[in-house]
DNA sequence: GTATCTTGTTAAAAATTGTTAAACGACTTT
DNA sequence: AAAGTCGTTTAACAATTTTTAACAAGATAC
């Protein structure tokens, strides 16, 4: 999950650099808002809290530019107590919450946690049918796995996973991510989980030897096909 | 859609008042109880969003009043997270959900959204009185089961189990939602209890092998057909 | 090459859920 | 008051799902 953190008061910006990093999320620090668009072009961000006031581009123009190119991307702006005039502003470009400024970290973590989980359950809602993997057929709403009459029944977490490597076949899906989705935590112990699951659901999917469930060493997980 | 919110925190006031608005709600911001009475007296409000903890007239008292005047009205409280023992009160009251400071709005919104899609439902589905699951009839004001013209007569909890399921079919409802709402308290004890009803309501589902109520482990349960 | 980090795999431990039956409490009937 | 009925909870045990541990195997960095 990697987070865009747009902040130019250095003390702060480095503090919650740290602890989001702490928390598991790969973060990258603009100190204004050009150095923001900038980091926002060159790498693929899932996530954005910007700085209202920010020098040379304030987070209102940025925000602005990001929703052109990612117009889904989830926004937190941060702002200062005494300018609440211009919230609408915010609300109106799509903003996605906002926090006033002095708050504690762990209520932009519980804030940011939210929008992700919102996300993910839009994810999962919009779920319909069936996927081919193969010569499978997958229903994730069923939990199932069919191959040439064949019906395995999937746990809740194999069926999950599955259908996150569906959704994304042939793409990277990076371990942080599948880990903040499914596991809603980037931990060394779920990733070990995670690992597990992996073994699972290739001997799932061992009967077609057209498909496998490629790692990424460092990166993530695919599933070719 | 017009909606009342009863917030004596300005700043929150302010910022929630603003961020429904820009997501196409009307609203009228009240500082405590007795606003949030002359207001709600004054217009015809769709929903209702009330601070717990407020001054003159807390949320609890205000929500008594609202119910006395439309017993329908769907009804969101905010509350610390400090004070967590009286989300049966709320529930008791008629409250549709709860939600716990810090969040965020975004959070916010998608609970709205889910009662008021849930309500319209009931509309259309309580004026005929009945719901259809599979080849079954289920008359939840009479706690009776129907297929094929056998009648199964259900318990109060049997039957405020499986309307809670109709009324969210395909959907997952959480565990603690579901034992904050039948059993008014999520604890140990009533989460055995709920299984006991979830095997109860299995066996009179079996008839119909096209629907089910499924298991999402560690999340809840769904109703699929 | 060796040290270190990441991944693959299997098995055991822990947690959650499924199921059945007995215990309990409120209410009725004798 | 005793016995019976009904709905619900508690207890006990089984089965399933998930996590943790342990060790093997690869990959990468030095």
């Amino acid at each position: 999950m990697k987070i865009l953190l747009a902040e130019d008061d250095h003390n702060l910006g480095t503090l919650l650099h740290e602890y989001l990093e702490a928390k598991g999320y790969e973060v990258m620090l603009a100190k204004d808002g050009n150095e923001g668009l900038d980091l926002f072009l060159k790498h693929e961000f899932d996530f954005c809290i910007l700085d209202v006031m920010m020098p040379k581009k304030d987070g209102f123009a940025l925000a602005k530019e990001i929703k052109t190119k990612n117009s889904e991307i989830p926004l937190i702006f941060l702002t200062a107590k005494s300018m609440q005039d211009d919230t609408l502003k915010g609300f109106e470009l799509g903003a996605d919450d906002y926090i006033t400024k002095p708050f504690s970290m762990e209520e932009l973590l519980v804030r940011i946690k939210a929008i992700l989980k919102r996300t993910k359950k839009m994810e999962t809602e919009v779920v319909a049918g069936q996927y081919k993997i193969g010569n499978y057929d997958f229903f994730p709403n069923q939990h199932e796995l069919q191959a040439n009459g064949v019906i395995q029944k999937l746990t809740t977490k194999e069926s999950d996973l599955l259908l996150l490597f569906s959704k994304n076949s042939n793409r990277v899906v990076s371990r942080s991510y599948a880990l903040k989705l499914i596991w809603g935590d980037d931990s060394y112990f779920n990733a070990r989980s995670m690992d597990v699951y992996i073994t699972k659901l290739r001997k799932f999917l061992k009967s077609d030897p057209s498909i496998q469930i490629m790692n990424l060493h460092g990166e993530g997980f695919k599933l070719v096909c």
